[in-house]
RNA sequence: GGGGUUGUAGCUCAGUUGGUUAGAGUGCCUCGUUGACAUCGAGGAGGUCACAGAUUCGAGUUCUGUCAGCCCCA
């Protein structure tokens, strides 16, 4: 591209591919593990392959490549490792779905049938999925890509499964699990949403077996009663203490069932005494098993209701529920109904209400594995950004049950245990051939697979090889940082802590950075049933990837959501455009520009060395607030110094150099100008790496990719600078102010009168004219020791200012302004003078506050003082 | 029921160890095309920092309570 024809507006995506290509087809994005330097590495929390990313990816995903550039630019033997996560239930489900629209389903295909299918659809999302993040700048490793079903990684889930089992952390049973009718398998407990609904409560009598007495119990699911055992009430209950110990007989079933105490009912809820049904409810399961009651399994795993109960084998337990009622009622069962609310589980993937079922599942233990997983944060090994997760985190550790870890599916982990058909023995190993009981060799694998989130739990140390002890673990293991949502804590930062520890000794990560969600415009979670989400690359197509990232880095802190507006997008591109335009402006003006010139320091302008001192400060803020996670803090002191500072005003201030005829001035301004926008280009560039790389590839006095430049943390302030030019500054500020009160064009040239007290201000403001004249369309600009007549006034620090304008100033309306200037300093100085009025401000804060006071009120009482003698001038007159 | 979190300009949000007259983006109003940018420039209006106490010389910031919203867990 021509630099001289560099187009006039910002338009990413004319070159926002290639530059990616070159990246890619240069390599920079790999991770050396012989290279030097400290190692940087995260690993990417494995989108699904279900379907493509969504703003809340493109969130995580620039917060990451932000971190990643930042500290390869640094030095640093960086490594973003990418992967995409197989979903287990979420992909299965969307197969099916498929399949459905062909009129077939998974059995009819068979296993194996249905399984290459899924490789497939896993294909097919998968691609899209690493095309995304390249999209939007992903500086990830994808040399080293991963899967949870690639064969390392199911290496590592055998090798997890065999050796948690032998050392009996992983056992088999028969437990009381949710299931989902609809997804056809069981659930953890954190795979169910408890959704508060409006029921009923249902208050039953159950009659003694050996009396006319009854006794009255409440439920919320009456077609459970179908499957109860027993009745409990509170052993201090006074109401039914001398029950304890009789039979009941069960209505409709007419089985008997025995009413015992128990500490686990509460004597407010209901009617204080409680059906239970050990077999369909996970508390009535403990009590179950505390007092020996039976499980009568009563719903079938698709909802419906079992056989062996008559008229209502076969109904669906919601049907059964509205027919049994019924005919309790005819039966004089049924007490009362009442309005009632209360949780109810719902499947996480699909919202079908779930059931509490018994069956034989595979568990984690988890105390052991939690325990240290506790110890890690609490002794600050790991840390949570920000702090307040490590409260959520240690308190789910804390009440932590065992997890339920097979899936009734075929597509996952398949569980490495094998049935023998001869001897009936179960073997649990890698590489089972044969039964490790008889040696037959007619086993058969268990037809179950794990839950996802096993083997996700091992992806900080599977993606690098583990089992082997490779030199990736060596070099980047334990990773420097996670970066989350908080929606994910549970099912998987805490499980990777867990077995990080157990299988690496070592936590897998040492800080956990943790961001919210990405919401709509309304404040409502983008989901696909509200069809409110927003395409990233949509976005990304039509104002950049650059304006995307920027938009979501900013205005939000760490672990708060975030709501996606547009205009804050087009905000960004908005800035993206300026900084185009700023570089553009810069490389239309480089005629005889010579890199190698550098400028004497006496040479440098005041402006000029204002520019570098503020430069250099906020690289400083710049590289702190990277330090501390604070990344929209980062952003945005780059924005107000590129926008604000660097084109506002720096820019400004040299193109009278720039159109100049000094020569030496000319060259000392473009220095200073390229050297401070390559510099912000390298600041900005793990915010938006796009237009920062093709910018300084266009850039003289720049080589080599923006990616492996060094980072620039800043330099000297000169404070000195910073105050004098602030004074400058302010006076234009005024001025321009002035003008536009009685609505004089902007650019109109006017005849300003300074009249100034202090020696030091008067000979910088002097010697820096030129500066108030062309910022402010000031001319001629004056110094005087009088005030002149008829004249508009305005008071900066130590400087008062007129433009006299005959005939242009109303007196009234200028006395009116003045009053209103004056109330607004009488107010402002109120405080201060407060505070210095106060003894114990004087002697109990620091000598320097104090000393600032006291400066802040002369300063204002000057100030007042001039607008006031102002006021009394104008009406003498 | 337990825990967390939020309440700051019309809207969306910053405000990091307490210390100028509380900021930004967006929206609104006025003015402005002389050589980067109208995806722009200059200026302006707009806030009882939810409420009540406490600590402190000093509180948007710390503590307690109240109210309202949101989230997680049970």
């Amino acid at each position: 591209m021509d630099e001289k024809n560099i187009s006039k507006v910002y338009e990413p995506q004319i070159f926002e591919k290639e530059i990616y290509q070159q990246w890619e087809k240069n390599n920079y994005f790999h991770a050396d593990v012989n290279k030097p330097g400290e190692s940087f590495s995260i690993v990417i929390p494995p989108p699904n392959v279900t379907g493509q990313l969504h703003m809340g990816h493109a969130l995580d995903e620039t917060l990451q490549d932000i971190l990643i550039r930042y500290h390869r630019m640094k030095g640093d033997n960086t490594l973003w490792m990418p992967g995409t996560d197989h979903a287990g239930i979420a992909t299965q489900a969307k197969v099916e779905e498929s399949l459905r629209a062909e009129n077939t389903n998974r059995y009819e295909l068979g296993r194996e049938e249905f399984l290459k299918r899924v490789w497939q659809w896993k294909e097919k999302f998968g691609n899209r999925i690493s095309y995304q993040l390249r999209t939007l700048g992903s500086s990830c490793d994808w040399d080293r890509e991963r899967f949870t079903m690639d064969e390392g990684c199911s290496r590592a889930v055998q090798k997890v499964f065999v050796t948690l089992y032998n050392e009996g952390l992983i056992y088999r049973g028969t437990r009381i699990t949710n299931w989902c009718p609809h997804c056809n398998t069981a659930l953890s407990d954190i795979e169910v949403e408890h959704v508060t609904e409006k029921g009923h409560l249902w208050h039953l009598r159950y009659k003694f077996k050996d009396s006319d007495e009854f006794i009255e119990i409440a439920t919320t699911r009456p077609e459970t009663m179908l499957g109860d055992t027993g009745v409990a009430v509170h052993p201090d209950d006074g109401r039914y203490k001398k029950f304890i110990g009789r039979t009941l007989i069960l209505p409709v079933v007419n089985r008997e069932i025995p009413l015992f105490a128990d500490d686990y009912v509460d004597k407010e809820f209901g009617t204080g005494a409680v059906k239970v049904t050990p077999a369909h409810d996970p508390n009535d399961f403990e009590m179950g098993l505390r007092h020996n009651l039976e499980q009568i399994k009563v719903i079938n795993n698709d909802g419906t209701m079992a056989e062996g109960l008559g008229k209502y084998s076969g109904l669906d337990r919601y049907e059964c529920r509205k027919i049994l009622v019924e005919d309790l009622k005819n039966l004089g069962v049924l007490v009362s109904v009442e309005d009632h609310e209360h949780a109810v589980g719902h499947c996480s993937r699909c919202n079908t209400t779930v059931e509490p079922l018994v069956s034989k599942q595979w568990f984690v233990k988890m105390e052991s594995l939690a325990k240290p997983a506790i110890e890690a944060v609490k002794s600050g090994e790991l840390q949570f950004v920000p702090e307040r997760f490590t409260k959520i985190y240690i308190n789910w550790l804390e009440n932590i049950r065992d997890w339920c870890i097979s899936r009734q599916l075929w597509w996952g982990h398949r569980i490495p245990a094998y049935y023998c058909d001869d001897c009936g023995e179960m073997t649990v190993g890698e590489d089972v051939h044969e039964c490790a009981h008889c040696h037959s060799a007619n086993i058969s694998q268990d037809d179950d697979v794990l839950d996802t989130w096993f083997s996700s739990g091992l992806w900080p140390f599977s993606t690098m090889g583990w089992p082997e002890e490779t030199a990736e673990l060596k070099k980047y293991y334990p990773t420097s940082v996670l970066v989350t949502g908080y929606d994910i804590i549970f099912f998987w930062v805490a499980r990777m802590v867990m077995m990080g520890l157990k299988f690496r000794g070592e936590v897998p990560f040492r800080k956990v950075f943790i961001h919210g969600l990405v919401r709509d415009e309304l404040g409502r979670k983008m989901s696909k049933s509200l069809g409110n989400g927003v395409d990233p690359v949509e976005i990304i197509e039509t104002y950049g990837a650059d304006s995307l990232r920027f938009m979501l880095v900013t205005g939000n802190t760490p672990g708060n959501d975030l709501r996606f507006y547009k205009s804050r997008v087009e905000s960004a591109r908005n800035f993206a455009n300026k900084i185009w335009n700023a570089s553009r402006f810069l490389l239309m003006n480089l005629e005889n520009f010579d890199v190698n010139f550098k400028p004497a320091e006496k040479d440098l302008t005041l402006a000029d060395r204002w520019i570098i001192s503020r430069l250099n400060k906020t690289a400083q803020g710049v590289t702190e607030n990277l330090e501390k996670f604070e990344l929209g803090e980062a952003a945005r002191l780059m924005y107000e110094f590129i926008w604000s500072e660097f084109c506002d005003w720096y820019i400004e201030l040299t193109k009278a150099r720039l159109y100049g005829e000094d020569l030496q001035a000319k060259s000392t301004a473009l220095y200073v100008l390229m050297t401070v926008l390559e510099k912000s280009l390298r600041l900005l560039h793990p915010f938006m790496p796009f237009l920062t790389e093709i910018i300084r590839q266009k850039l003289p006095n720049a080589e080599g990719s923006i990616m492996l430049a060094d980072w620039f943390a800043g330099g000297e302030v000169d404070e000195v600078a910073e105050n004098q030019m602030g004074a400058v500054m302010e006076v234009v500020k005024v001025i321009r102010n002035l003008k536009n009160e009685i609505g004089v064009e902007p650019r109109k040239k006017s005849e300003v009168i300074l009249k100034i007290s202090n020696a030091e201000l008067a000979e910088v403001l002097k010697s820096n004219k030129k500066y108030i004249s062309d910022l402010a369309a000031a001319a001629p600009v004056t110094f005087a020791d009088e005030k002149p007549d008829h004249a508009l006034s305005g008071v900066a620090e130590g400087v008062e200012i007129f433009l006299p304008l005959k005939n242009l100033i109303d007196t009234d309306k200028e006395i009116s302004r003045l009053t209103k200037e004056l109330d607004k300093l009488r107010k402002g100085i109120a405080s201060t003078e407060n505070k210095l009025k106060n003894e114990k401000f004087i002697s109990k804060a620091p000598a320097e506050v104090v000393q600032a006071e006291r400066e802040k009120l002369s300063i204002a009482i000057e100030k007042i003082s001039s607008v006031e003698s102002r006021i009394n001038q104008l009406k003498n007159l």
